[in-house]
DNA sequence: AATGCGGGGAC
DNA sequence: GTCCCAGCATT
């Protein structure tokens, strides 16, 4: 060759990543001879899905701290599990966590393979191919909304932004990234990109001038960076209403426990009524009849609704209610999902 | 292929 | 307010 010439290889993203790597709890340093433990990277990547490193950071330390081995994670019961996890969202996320160190427990280590990791619950193949490459240093590329992001401007890899188009593109930006992938540094090339995609690839006013791949960008050289990737556009969310109950007795209060799976599922919350799109202007869904008093309203924005609660507040149950338990205040907010959380509040 | 599933930070 | 994030399971 005879001038360097603009790239988007491995090497540069990993020269650059040798010098700018993010110190994180779960990681080893760059170019480390040991691969780390898979229990913690593991972790990490459940805890990372649809989660920011500095809100999913505490939960991560947390749970090593309480659970050291995967091992002893499985021995923990559900509950325990999901009391740890609950503000982290996506509660699935924590009895799948649960199952899975009671399966990897069992099968006596992390399966080492792609399709074995994949059999697992809660590993998908974002996750898989992540514990794969970090852990295991097999040569493949996890592919998240990051990496998405990155490789589809730095190819100019835009479809028409159709939910179709968008699952095409995915699958060209896949087969693009894993060409690249160096058969020696998958765990640092997958964490590199990651660290690109979140600190100067970002969705919003990318920092080119960080870059290492800025000149070889596609999507840098026709100035239109934001327009990648194309992404359909999402649905608005509806609107939904229902009652809560803080039912108080001296330093315990009512908690009733979820179904098992769905919106919330497994975790602790006040009783209430259901949540309903069409207003329900009249009290309903209290647990016990009570002197109920006006504690405010809790809003909160899931996934595909966005809810009112308005809370009530009494002091002493006048009956016995089913199926529900007495938690002390303190062990109610830790355990209680954020909504929850917003509901205590107001009442306590 | 489409939908359900949390929460918070950046803008 | 909008967008999006180290996605997966289910249908």
């Amino acid at each position: 060759m005879l001038e360097s010439s603009p790239d988007l290889s491995a090497d540069s993203l990993l020269a650059w990543y040798d010098r700018h790597a993010r110190d994180l709890p779960w990681r080893i340093p760059p170019g480390y001879p040991d691969a780390p433990d898979p229990y913690r990277v593991w972790l990490s990547e459940i805890m990372l899905q649809q989660t920011t490193v500095p809100h999913a950071t505490p939960y991560f330390l947390k749970f090593t701290r309480l659970w050291p081995r995967v091992e002893d994670l499985a021995a923990a019961t559900i509950d325990d599990v999901t009391r740890e996890w609950a503000g982290l969202g996506y509660y699935a996320r924590a009895r799948n966590l649960h199952k899975c160190a009671c399966a990897v427990a069992e099968l006596g280590g992390f399966p080492e393979t792609i399709d074995g990791l994949l059999a697992l619950p809660g590993i998908g193949p974002y996750t898989a191919a992540a514990i794969a490459a970090i852990a295991f240093r097999i040569p493949v590329a996890p592919v998240d909304g990051n990496i998405e992001r990155v490789i589809s401007r730095a190819f100019a890899i835009a479809g028409d932004a159709t939910p179709k188009g968008w699952a095409a593109d995915k699958k060209q930006i896949s087969a693009l990234v894993n060409e690249i992938v160096p058969p020696d540094r998958p765990g640092d090339f997958a964490q590199a990109m990651m660290d690109l995609g979140s600190g100067v690839c970002t969705p919003k006013a990318p920092n080119c001038m960080l870059c290492p791949w800025m000149d070889g960008c596609l999507a840098r050289r026709e100035g239109a960076q934001e327009a990648y990737p194309a992404k359909p556009q999402k649905k608005p969310q509806p609107e939904r209403i229902g009652h809560a109950f803080v039912l108080v007795d001296g330093d315990v209060v009512l908690m009733e426990r979820r179904p098992p799976s769905g919106l919330l599922g497994g975790m602790l919350m006040p009783p209430g009524s259901d949540w309903l799109e069409t207003a329900q202007m009249t009290r309903t869904g209290a647990p016990v009849e009570a002197d109920w008093q006006e504690a405010g309203e809790a809003r909160h924005v899931f996934t595909h609704f966005r809810l009112t609660l308005k809370v009530w507040q009494a002091q002493k149950p006048m009956s016995a209610p089913q199926g529900m338990e007495w938690v002390n205040h303190e062990e109610a907010l830790a355990a209680a999902p954020t909504i929850g959380r917003k509901v205590l509040k107001l009442a306590l």
